[in-house]
DNA sequence: GGCGCGAAATGAAACCTTTCAGCGCCAGGC
DNA sequence: GCCTGGCGCTGAAAGGTTTCATTTCGCGCC
């Protein structure tokens, strides 16, 4: 219809130069009311619409951020997606969505793309880490925030819970209501390592724990329903007492099978206790005890980091923000004599071990962060 | 660190004009060998990254897609994302992502971001419908698909599935189980109307069957839970046999409230089902019988509308796109006595009534689509 | 009435790319 | 040997905005 109105049909319609209706959008104070008035309405009257593309190619830098999730499926990022979104909003800025499927290939394609599209800043959360793909990034002046605590906190900025408090805070509030044979269950390791360490370490912090491991490929819940039958399949003596999943996902499949299997009760005959606290997780049929993470905190802090690496330029400080979990005690893990404490929300009251990171997570108290910078 | 290094800069680099960076980046088979080769060595050297921005600039029109959800929490919204997002990185295309959050001014607000940012085009679940909004953004040149079979196909490209045929194959089923007092819950009723159609029209062909409602505010499993709660209120004798919850997330809360109180059973005492196959469906501790919408169609069909009205300009027909949905039966709504036919994902047998929609449905078999154009 | 000052408006330059008309050059046909 | 055509390269224009050095205007004050 129209051929593109622009900065400069407005100007000529309504009587005044290009900059003063530049002027108009982006420093209204400096314009005679009246002059306003007559610049806006010729706006209106043309149906006139900023072009941002050009807007960003003259400003040097994007109102977009990449995001970079390894499944957008996964409720977790779903959630952190919306929770980013809804904050990024608020500043006008845009957030593009990348889903890399674990897969390595795609997730470079992303980031080439996100790269093209000049974003203001990315937020990945990494398939093998840091590689030196990320680190060109980096030095070529891309903003990243990583959702990987494992990154180099000299070099990147990352946000994350701390997987490992996480996993011990899990593995002591099974030991802690009386179980003993644990299984952890999750995979692949590499990317839920930090969960897997603090298992292991409140394991060997208590006498005749004995912790196992079955690994699985992926975090789904069809790859939990498979880690139940698994486990089915085992003779029932030496069946675990009970399960660390290392997601909810894998947690609600495995759910699913071991009750099919009526001989089995959650939690008396096996404990189950998750990860994320995904919406779903007080609505399985045994509501499922886990680890809850603060979403909407890390999206916000993730976005601050964004924020000051992109307006700091090179003067700035890479940090490591650890916020710590939250324990969510449910039905899963009650204890099969009296119920141990308050159930509910009770954050980290499993946690008084000795250890560095436990005395940190409650300190922490589950919403402080912990820098350690470079 | 460096300056921004641009097409101008590996131009004198590899002492070549301007044009022939850009044509090396474009039309490679118009540049000598000899100088692409040299051309792609001072690009790598120097680190040159295409500006996406100033190229979509001078191209006239983005690489970008704007998907405007209800809310990306729902594994619905989020799996359709997720779909597009493939399906567009295939072209080189990015998505971003817009949540209402039911919410019209956070509605319009993307709306205009994105309109401001010169996407390709969008893709919208508008709140209220087709608003003059959605008009005037159509008519500047704007592409819009929307996912609301409610449209006006003749201003508007539309990609659904068909709710009423849904809405109709999951109460017909539910009749022909053997259940006689059917619950509608669900709402807003402006968003579910469709399904709301199709329950009440096969209600009222079946003699002795009842359709009652009970309106909620949301699609959430919060909701579902409230429901629940509501109906396990009633006197025993006034409950239905039978709730059809519009969509899966609702259906989920309200197993949980109903199992909870452990004297009903579901299906026995209450059968259940739900709309959109999300994957915990199928994780229930009752797995749910529901609707299956083939989202990845969905999705593909979507950007191929949206590429065509985007290339055709205003040449463009628009037209409908319905997909039938699928029935699939689960536990939840076994029949009292005999399983009714195989289990699993036995599309439409429960459809074979003979109203127009649901022989479209068996015809379509949940994966053609039929066009109404203009 | 003239001077000077601050506020407001101006218009060209810059951001980085793609496109395109034009130019030089070489091979081949006459 | 000259003309034609085709191919590759060149360099400037265009695309819509913001920025900024300048110009213009209005007003108070001497």
């Amino acid at each position: 219809m129209k051929p593109n109105v622009g900065i400069r049909e407005v100007a000529e319609h309504a009587g005044v130069s290009v900059g003063t209706v530049s002027n108009v959008l982006n420093h209204p104070k400096n314009v005679t009311p009246a002059n306003l008035a007559k610049v806006q309405r010729s706006m209106l009257e043309l149906g006139f619409v900023r072009n941002d593309l050009a807007r960003q190619l003259r400003m040097g830098a994007g109102s977009t951020i990449g995001l970079v999730v390894l499944n957008i499926s996964n409720p977790f990022f779903a959630d952190l997606a919306h929770a980013l979104e809804a904050e990024a909003e608020l500043n006008g800025h845009t957030v593009i969505l990348g889903s890399s499927d674990q897969n390595a290939e795609r997730e470079d394609r992303y980031i080439d793309l996100f790269e093209e599209q000049r974003v203001r800043g990315m937020l990945i959360a990494p398939l093998d880490g840091v590689t030196p793909r990320l680190s060109r990034l980096r030095s070529r002046g891309t903003p990243v925030i990583l959702f990987d605590s494992s990154a180099d906190p000299e070099h990147f900025c990352s946000v994350t819970l701390d997987g490992t408090a996480g996993g011990y805070m899990a593995t002591s509030h099974l030991i802690e209501t009386g179980r003993r044979s644990i299984l952890f269950a999750g995979g692949p390791f590499s990317q839920v390592g930090e969960r897997l360490t603090g298992a292991s370490k409140a394991a060997r912090e208590h006498e005749g724990v004995t912790l196992s491991l079955m690994e699985t490929n992926d975090l789904t819940v069809a790859e939990g329903r498979e880690v139940g039958d698994r486990i089915l399949a085992m003779p029932a003596a030496s069946r675990p007492d009970a399960i660390f999943a290392a997601n909810d996902l894998l947690a609600v499949g495995i759910l699913q099978s071991l009750i099919l299997a009526s001989d089995l009760s959650v939690p008396d005959d096996i404990a189950l206790i998750g990860y994320d606290d995904i919406d779903f997780a007080a609505s399985t049929m045994v509501p499922l005890s886990t680890i809850r993470q603060p979403r909407d905190l890390i999206a916000r802090e993730a976005l601050r980091l964004l924020h000051e690496e992109a307006d700091a330029g090179s003067g700035h400080v890479h940090g490591r923000h650890l916020f710590m979990p939250e324990l969510v005690v449910r039905e899963s893990t009650r204890s099969a004599g009296a119920a141990a404490g308050a159930a509910g929300a009770a954050g980290g009251a499993g946690v008084a071990g000795g250890s560095v990171a436990s005395s940190d997570a409650s300190t922490a108290r589950g919403t402080a962060a912990k820098r350690t910078g470079a």
